[in-house]
DNA sequence: AATTGTCCATACGGTACCGTACGCTCTATC
DNA sequence: GATAGAGCGTACGGTACCGTATGGACAATT
């Protein structure tokens, strides 16, 4: 399925939004996947969040299975594109590309990202069809970041086992919870970044 | 593994198990937590899995709370002395101890371990006081951890960045879904422990 | 002005839980 | 062999959901 935006139906500027559509709901199930889980996505609440009742849900959605596919899918697209863009390196700066990759993957300021992230893995350990789009996602990542360090002159072997601890890190240090007021945390994550990429 | 099994109150051969007590509760509550999360515990299906109904249930605890309190106290104080005792070096051997460490909490034959971890951190984003509890823990083993590396002659500073990136690694690589069927996963998984651990 | 389709509200039956009240049955103890 | 309490079953009311049926409200179209 490809990202169906439907053209605004020509009210464009009147009322902002009045009308839910297919999009608002999954883009409003998204926001509660990341507080709330996979668990806390209920039809009813998610009504609630909108000021409607399920009513409309069931115009725009056959069941909830419809919507958590629908999120799957959404999902799954965002990421692809989003590790493509990170891992896309200008010739000669491969090696910023990927403490790029790094630091966007586990910068606090990416609150929100990352709590999807966790939600749709925890979503994975307990449906299987998630858990193949999960490993999709994965492959792609470790896939992108695996071309950045072969083109650095790395063997491959070495190549795909950075590429693995680049992921297990960031994903590891936004599920740990250490002492994130410690001034020296940014310390403790340049010389990690550095023990990742470095000779 | 915590393992602290209580003496069979006197009816040791004869009927195996017909009554059931607060401990073994527990235990089938964290059953359950490791493979179905938070969400999925729940009295009436615990209950089930006993072959019992709730009425017993409300014997033993004052409500569903009671439970996952005590299945969160006996968590922690089992990972506190379970990181103590494979965190404890002979003098001499604490390089080889942290590799232990990075075996043992990333080993696939440890999966229960594993879903219990990633249940109670997953738990843990959507409530506070556990959140609290997991912060506890995960402070201990980055001490633990962080001794090691001391005696090993590192600085304070690296000691504590290459524990955060013992745990982070681990904990991430057992979030990770790439191809576990790859040969050379054990391979990366000892390249990367030497990375870690290495000059 | 009548019509059609889109979007939503209301109302309903059904399920899976939670927690309580109360009653039954063993077992140990005297 | 009566008694007391520990351990559990049964039955109930309540809540939060799911999904369906049906009937508006409103816009665009004719």
């Amino acid at each position: 399925m490809t990202t169906e935006r439907k053209a605004p139906p020509s009210r464009t500027a009147k009322t902002p939004r009045t009308q839910l559509d297919r999009n608002d709901w999954i883009e409003g199930a998204i926001e509660v996947l990341a507080d709330q889980g996979v668990a806390g996505l209920r039809v009813e609440v998610l009504a609630k969040n909108f000021g409607v009742t399920k009513g409309s849900f069931y115009w725009h959605f056959k069941d909830r299975q419809d919507l958590l596919t629908a999120v799957l899918q959404l999902w799954k697209e965002g990421r692809l594109r989003d590790i493509e863009k990170q891992a896309t390196a200008e010739p000669g700066k491969e090696l910023e590309q990927i403490h790029h990759v790094i630091d966007v993957y586990s910068a606090v300021r990416n609150r929100k990202g990352i709590s999807i992230e966790l939600a749709v893995r925890d979503w994975a350990r307990h449906d299987a069809v998630v858990n193949v789009v999960v490993e999709e996602v994965d492959a792609y990542r470790l896939e992108c970041t695996r071309k950045l360090f072969l083109t650095l002159g790395l063997s491959d072997d070495e190549a795909q086992a950075r590429s693995i601890l680049v992921f297990a890190y960031v994903f590891g240090h936004s599920l740990m919870s250490y002492d994130r007021n410690n001034p020296k945390v940014s310390e403790f994550k340049r010389w990690i970044a550095e023990r990742i990429t470095g000779r």
